[in-house]
DNA sequence: GATGAATGAGCGTTCATTCAT
DNA sequence: CATGAATGAACGCTCATTCAT
């Protein structure tokens, strides 16, 4: 197994037990038996468990701002443009349940803490793609003269709840309710 | 000090821990010395530790409800209605913050979903009064035809997310902001 | 109720909950609820537990002593006195299982150790009249002309391991195995 | 260290400590300092507590049943084949009395009672060859016609009562002794 | 590099004992 | 006197981390 293999086997095996058991129910040992490799191996590729986690959420982030970025095209209205966003959102949620419980998990701890500090204090490079549509909507006048900050809160807060009790088994998130949720934020945010 | 006054300086000394460093970090022997007890004494008041977390859960929960009670009209409109919960919901949570993060923990816990999973429907801060005004107002045609569950992510999900956004210290949640904030809820879920 | 009374509960209370449950399943406090009294009380009547159970072991001892001597006639012959003696041991023991019990844990503790090493010639259950008509038998030359300690054990050794298996069920001592058994140590003893 | 004497040594500190100061006084904590290892390698060899209990009373019961089987003729008299075996459970106590302070706590707690019946008729030592033996004799009417039960009291109950003494020092077991006492017994269950 | 046996601090919980009422 | 709430040391057990192989 190459390293790089292996490294991503112990994210993987991380993602699963943490998403499936909740933070307790993820001893390095464990991770390291579903990974198949040493529970010594694992601090060869991170400082500690805290290192482990927080890449695993870099990790994930990444690749969520990825999956919105997909058939996003600049040329189409500012309405439409949030649609898109915001299904590719719920979309990727619904279609990666463990990272979606991972995150939950992850941002409901001190860490999620840390890193919300670090970013709306800091510059922010991040979730910057809701962030600029948003931005552009109030400039443009399109979306409330809200702060930014309540603005998301209105669209992402949403789209989070409906995904997690969609995973919760608690409702069945099929096309047609996406599409109306989705367009219930844009009616929340919309002038 | 008095039998009662004990067990809600056990309580107390939770809710602080808990809210300022998630479960982890509250350990019965910090519990107790933050109570000002032995830590047996905590056994004393209640049966283990998951059942001292559940009861501060449920008092909680309770005084929430005794709040968004407050001041509640039955002869207004549903739409006033629904402002006036939705502004106590959020007064409540911003003027208590420990509350708040408490809350967000345990519902994000093994705990909070087996809570929610008990009452079948509830979303996030499930709750009887939401539920009822939602689902007469879709009766009445006055809100869109959503599942309960989307229509308490189109409304908590937000009030939630800004929430925590004041309590971070993200932004400052005046009255005029609080006021929009709701407003922006409402778009978000009337016809 | 009366101060002897008291005693005598509590000693009662603690004879039952180690009988049934060891010396592990009976708590002061646990003792202290089925004695109908505080748990600081019992500190009134024993200074503290270990004191209460040499206590109790000293009372169960000196009731079996009283048993033992009942209906004892001095003018018999020796194979007779011990037969009587030995009967009344065994029946002492199936008709108060609790005691036995008790005794058992007692003697198999450091505890019993103790006792024993007080006694320093003692044998399981340290017995006066046995060990008089033993050292009279083999001063008569009717008993074989072994140490005390190890006609005891021929004697005392069978009578106890029997009294257990019928206690715990794996046997039903009636009256004609009772005297089975009985001559059958007797007979381990003879000349 | 190798593996399995790690696993030896926390063997050997369980029985020394367990015989020495009873159940009570081996705590996890001590056996693993007199093990010399830390407290939790124990885990690393066995389950929990009541296991490494477990594995230990079985290590030795096999073991004593090695002892009784060496030297052991199948084609000598009964009483000849039953005077070997007790003269070897005599001896072999007599030469552990670790062993036996062990089996004795052991025999005498939950542990034990659960054991004897899981064998259903056994008894004090639940012993194959012992009982093999006594079923021999009885059918055979050479033992008198008495429950098995019964015959291992009458027999494995004075030898173990009489290495008690022995090992506690009331009294000294030498050869010419250890043949009378193994002759009382089975005088006792000849016909 | 990779391993997994070993560690021991830290956890939740129990319970003999004390002492204010 | 009697009480039972309060205590904290001690228990069995877990697990992040280290290190000899």
């Amino acid at each position: 197994m190459a390293t790089s293999e292996k490294r991503q086997e112990i994210l993987h095996a991380a993602l699963e037990l943490i998403a499936e058991h909740g933070f307790h129910g993820a001893p390095i040992a464990s991770i390291a038996d579903r990974a198949g490799v040493g529970a010594g191996t694992i601090y060869r590729y991170f400082e500690n468990k805290d290192v482990l986690i927080t890449e695993l959420f870099r990790e994930l982030h990444d690749k969520i701002q990825m999956a919105l970025l997909e058939g996003y095209k600049t040329d189409r209205s500012l309405r439409e443009q949030f649609l898109h966003v915001s299904t590719a959102l719920l979309r990727y949620l619904i279609a990666n349940p463990l990272d979606f419980r991972f995150l939950e998990q992850y941002l409901n701890s001190p860490y999620g803490v840390a890193f919300r500090r670090g970013r709306l204090l800091g510059t922010g490079d991040d979730n910057d793609l809701f962030r600029m549509l948003l931005e552009d909507g109030v400039a443009r006048q399109i979306v409330k003269d809200l702060p930014l900050v309540v603005l998301c809160a209105l669209t992402i807060g949403p789209l989070l709840a409906v995904s997690r009790d969609h995973i919760l088994g608690f409702i069945d998130l099929d096309n047609a309710l996406i599409m109306q949720t989705v367009q219930a934020c844009w009616d929340g945010i919309k002038r």
